[in-house]
DNA sequence: GCAATGCTTCGGCGCCGACCGAAGCATCCG
DNA sequence: CGGATGCTTCGGTCGGCGCCGAAGCATTGC
């Protein structure tokens, strides 16, 4: 690669290598996809971004030299994940931008809608209805939010175990239990960390939500509005119920 | 702007335009300029990102259409400005990626060292100078970081009054008191929001840091040394001097 | 008024990179 | 061992964009 080097700051450079990456819609349509968490093929992704699998492999190629994102070969199959939960937060942030920023794109589309409801944002879920989760269990003194983290009171502790979640402290801590993560959709925080992606995967587990064709969106089930309701009170509004 | 509309999810579009935005060198130097928190011409940007006038002026336009960057007119200069903190906030995020994400470019440099060791990061400090402090609050109890936020103890309260801080919390309250922001030359938090921007203003007012050449970094001035040392207990090292 | 300054617009050049067709490896299957 | 599948590499085309020189507006100052 000969990047001919401009008398520049270092940095500067190596950020706008890193948002060139992002700034091609082929790969911003794959980095979206991978942001379902699950780990896909090349293929996959090039029918995820419309465009050849040759041309995708050569853009995977990039992304994975540029470090957003990693390979694991098994068999004749090679699958792609984001690299970690920064490349999945710097994605998000620029989603909040991108909501934010240009009043001329105009949202709009049933995928698009879709997506507000629910979806995943990297392992855990975002959207309305991650909000309203996020509210419910706040509002019952279960979780307390404060500012950009928070932390579990002891009933909530029962009341997560009482409905199937695992938080073991057991597990590699390496991670913090229960963080917010600025929702770009709603502009309202939702639940990360390890507690936010136990309830995705809690939610999966019971069949409460399944993925959407998409890959990153989410469908609330006909048993997971039962559940939502009976066991965290959301509105029937939140989980896209006509009243 | 004739963007061929690809059917492609229309955030994963947007993004890739912000993206883009920030993917060329040029731009991401303004940017980086711009993240020093003043308002800068467009001459001076040109300048920054060593680029001619007209070239910076094309840049310009195309931040200020994306939405990324403010511009207002007085006289005749035109001053330019980050939209937003979420746009500094998502250009430090891509900052975090670009440190960690590619092992290829090892950062070099004076103006580098520089850079770790103190700037400004939108309204508030970053580097090692930064997150001495905020590891000197946080160890003396006058401040409790927890995870992502944090909040400031009684005495704390007095304690930054003592030291001239205006906290009066009069102040539009949209923004939260004491925030923390992840600093990605040094991988560890360091303070942000309204305590973070007081304590940089206070440090500016008193003389303690100055603005480097490069609109970003900042230099600890002699009497700063003292005043870090004894007001805060800052040790030697962190202070970039050698033992 | 005229020159100087700050900035933008226009025109043209040059280059990078995204794209796909075709061919080349690797792996799995029967 | 063929043949099929998944993926990559190569070659060539082409559109888009960054760049600067030169000219065109705005504002200030003499």
């Amino acid at each position: 690669m000969t990047t001919h080097t401009l008398p520049t700051s270092a940095n500067a450079n190596t950020i706008s290598a890193i948002a060139a990456l992002i700034g091609d819609p082929a790969r911003a349509n794959i980095l979206s996809a991978l942001m379902g968490g699950k780990a896909l093929t090349a293929s996959e992704l090039a029918y995820c971004a419309f465009i050849s699998p040759q041309t995708a492999s050569g853009h995977l190629a990039k992304l994975v030299d540029g470090g957003l994102v990693t390979v694991e070969k098994q068999g004749r199959h090679r699958y792609h994940k984001l690299a970690s939960a920064s490349v999945a937060e710097a994605f998000e942030s620029l989603s909040g931008l991108a909501a934010t920023g240009s009043t001329r794109h105009r949202t709009t589309g049933p995928k698009d809608a879709a997506m507000r409801q629910a979806r995943t944002c990297y392992d855990h879920m975002a959207g309305r209805l991650a909000v309203a989760i996020t509210d419910a269990l706040s509002s019952r003194q279960l979780i307390i939010i404060e500012d950009r983290s928070g932390w579990i009171t002891d009933e909530g502790k029962s009341f997560l175990a009482g409905i199937g979640l695992d938080l073991d402290p057991r597990e590699k801590s390496t991670r913090p239990l229960c963080r917010t993560c600025l929702d770009w959709s709603e502009r309202r925080m939702h639940l990360g960390g390890r507690l936010g992606a136990s309830l995705l995967q809690r939610s999966m587990d019971c069949n409460w939500v399944r993925p959407g064709k998409d890959s990153r969106t989410l469908s609330i089930t006909p048993g997971g509005e039962i559940e939502f309701r009976s066991l965290f009170g959301i509105p029937a509004e939140a989980l896209g119920l006509e009243p």
